[in-house]
RNA sequence: GCGUCGAUGGUGGAGUGGUCUAUCACAACAGACUGUAAAUCUGUCGCCUUCGGGCUUCGUAGGUUCGAAUCCUACUCGACGCA
């Protein structure tokens, strides 16, 4: 009932590896792809479809149900998993995502990755003139954060102890240590600050889950990550996995913003600081061309909501790249989504799906999503077994040259 | 047959003398979405354009007026009422 990681073969030349994380409910095959359930549900899916689809585990947040149901209520049922009937691994975030989403990016535009160019034109922006105070529904201090819910409005506070400590009666198998996801758009200076920050909020994550574990009765030894922050600057990503990664976390998250062609290199300069043998996760990451550059820098486990958020908007992968299902060309395309990959979708035609889009059908969401999700999960299956196969490189490059091919 | 009311862009429906290519919604056509404020948001939506602008629309045809989707007349069509 041990958490524990094993690398069972790693990519030569590269900071890569498959492996397997085992927790109290299950193990994780990694590389692994852990699709996004905030609420305690996937959106639009039955925990049997995440299932089926060939997830190995979920994540929920902890901002989310802490203000939505409670995290007691959530206790009551023997923890968020057990709640929504999902019986293998689970993670739960800390809610630091949400100090920015809800702080630094409330109505700014911001995204956590952002193109270089329209990074430079925020930047660019920002600068410009004296900007009106903006609005936002947090605020940081030394000991923790006051946010406002965005379901009613009330005022709450987090602290690193708070996040454990609703961490903890969620009930997952691994957390999140408590930190400041900054803006793509501060300064060095501010970025350092908040590391600092983020580094004794992660000090008092640590010592509070030590302490609430030990009064645990069920036997059960969960598990923490810190998270690693330091915006898109080389020394802070390092300094901060470097001092992480000397405290005892059982693993490690990379989270913060990026710059969308960057991604690869900032887990690099992350993943050749922390300590090897950890596990690390990719907080929020989830492109299919992410997975590689993340992956062949040292990135076991990634969750994110944009397979599913896309789908629900009408967008599907396909291994000639995405396409949006609401366009005119599908209205009487009578083939499935991906022809060469095989789920409860693939029996319906891209015809059928975009009717159900048009006429605002749910059925819609959910098609999609099985098919999204059983895209990533898979390709990021394929590229663990391409790891295990050796035969990675060949593998990248086809998956890439189709997906990402120009039309002229 | 008489009377009343009505006819507006793909649809519904505002507008009742200038600021009207005409509010708004829907539909349509695209785009965005990366630790879920998200079944959401943004743009386009008469024709042409060198993107400055140009041209044509409010049932049809006339008229009044400097100026009409808006006022008048006739006609066409529709709804309702009376015969």
């Amino acid at each position: 009932m041990e958490f524990k990681f094993e690398i069972e073969k790693k990519l030569e030349g590269t900071l890569g590896r498959a492996g397997v994380i085992h927790t109290p409910h299950g193990d994780i095959h990694t590389p692994a792809f852990i699709p996004v359930g905030t609420k305690a549900t996937v959106k639009a899916l039955t925990v049997e479809q995440v299932k089926d689809l060939g997830s190995q585990a979920v994540l929920a947040n902890t901002y989310h149900l802490y203000l939505e149901p409670g995290e007691d209520l959530v206790a009551k049922h023997g923890g968020f998993a057990k709640m929504m009937h999902w019986d293998g691994p689970t993670f739960t975030d800390s809610g630091g995502f949400q100090v920015f989403s809800l702080g630094a990016a409330y109505g700014e535009g911001v995204s956590k990755v952002a193109t270089s160019e329209s990074l430079a034109a925020k930047i660019a922006e920002s600068k410009d003139e004296q900007k009106v105070e903006r609005q936002t529904k947090v605020k940081i201090d030394e000991e923790g954060v006051d946010f406002q819910s965005v379901i009613d409005g009330s005022w709450h506070r987090f602290t690193p102890e708070r996040s454990m400590q609703i961490q903890h009666a969620l009930g997952a198998d691994i957390f999140f240590a408590f930190d400041e996801c900054t803006s793509p758009l501060a300064p060095h200076e501010y970025q350092k600050k908040a590391i600092d920050r983020t580094h004794r909020w992660a000090k008092r994550s640590l010592d509070e889950h030590q302490k609430l574990g030990a009064s645990h009765s069920t036997g059960l030894q969960q598990a923490l990550f810190g998270v690693v922050q330091g915006g898109s600057y080389e020394d802070l990503r390092r300094e901060s996995a470097r001092t992480l990664g000397a405290m005892d976390f059982d693993g490690f998250g990379i989270g913060g913003s990026f710059t969308k062609d960057d991604i690869g290199t900032a887990v690099r300069w992350v993943c050749e600081e922390l300590p090897e043998g950890k596990p690390r996760h990719l907080l929020g990451i989830g492109e299919p061309i992410d997975f590689f550059y993340g992956i062949e820098n040292g990135i076991d486990t990634f969750d994110c909501v944009s397979p599913t958020r896309v789908a629900r908007n009408g967008a599907a992968y396909t291994f000639d790249g995405r396409i949006n299902l609401k366009n005119k060309e599908y209205v009487e395309d009578i083939s499935s989504i991906e022809p060469e990959l095989t789920n409860y979708t693939s029996t319906f035609t891209r015809s059928y799906i975009a009717h159900l889009l048009r006429s605002n059908e749910i059925l819609a969401a959910t098609l999609i999503s099985i098919h999204n999700l059983h895209f990533v999960v898979t390709l990021v299956a394929k590229i663990r077994q391409s790891i295990l196969d050796g035969t990675y490189t060949e593998f990248k490059e086809q998956f890439l040259k189709r997906y990402y091919k120009k039309v002229d």
